[in-house]
DNA sequence: AAGTGATCATAA
DNA sequence: TTATGATCACTT
């Protein structure tokens, strides 16, 4: 249950990035009235939720876009001093069972990029979370060449989920997408099939989009923006 | 320094 | 357990 209304468009949803872009974390924190973490060992997502929060996410934990009525997916984007993203971007788990007859049209993961709000927050190992600051939010969708990519990708690591190579897949398998554990250790395992079609236990994976892949989002959207002052 | 594999919190 | 939110930490 959302405190914030959920906004209404992608409009109204921008000039509440524009609102808040420029705030350090601690600051945003304190308008909200919740503490700081020391840092995010114990708190990895604690920026994600206080952008759902700020923004009107109604999503909760839902496996679908956190704007539900706009179909748009929130996600903050780990940058350096430099402005260049430091760490992948989990999209959503990969489903291991029944894999078979799934295509890309009607993927979570295609559902989940179709519309991406990125808000990047200049971050750093040494940066205090509550120095750490938010910068522009910005849409973005996949172009045809995007797109093109992404479905490759989901498309040769599904297969192999299909045909019972999971147990060989490694994050360096994809172009953009790649798959890697999602769960809370080692011992932490779920149900996916064998080269025989047997079940067996293996770990939760995920996807993610590569680091290297949304260094070039961050500078198009750069590009854009120089643009339109220029 | 970059990239892969491992890990942490929480809700339902 | 599986979904959400990711970053940590070790290897290369």
């Amino acid at each position: 249950m959302p405190l914030i209304e959920p906004p209404t468009s992608e409009t109204e949803l921008l000039s509440r990035c524009q609102r808040i872009a420029g705030l350090s974390l601690g600051q945003l924190a304190a308008e909200l009235g919740v503490d700081v973490p020391e840092n995010l060992l114990k708190a990895k997502g604690w920026i994600g939720q206080l952008l759902e929060f700020t923004l009107g996410s109604d999503a909760g934990n839902a496996p679908r876009p956190d704007f539900t009525a706009l179909n748009i997916e929130l996600k903050t984007l780990p940058v350096n001093a430099e402005g260049v993203p430091q760490e992948s971007t989990f999209v959503c788990v990969a489903e291991l069972l029944n894999t078979a007859g799934q295509t890309w049209e009607s993927s979570l993961v295609k559902h989940k990029l179709s519309r991406v709000l990125w808000v990047p927050v200049l971050t750093g190992k040494g940066l205090p979370v509550a120095e750490r600051r938010l910068g522009q939010g910005f849409f973005w969708s996949a172009n045809v060449e995007q797109e093109h990519i992404l479905r490759t990708d989901w498309q040769e690591l599904t297969e192999m989920i299909a045909l019972g190579q999971l147990e060989s897949i490694t994050a360096r398998h994809g172009q953009y997408l790649q798959i890697r554990p999602k769960g809370a250790n080692k011992r932490s395992l779920t149900w996916g099939i064998d080269a025989n079609g047997h079940k067996i236990k293996t770990l939760p994976r995920g996807f993610y989009l590569r680091a290297s892949f949304t260094r070039q989002l961050l500078v198009a959207q750069n590009t854009s923006q120089n643009n339109a002052i220029a």
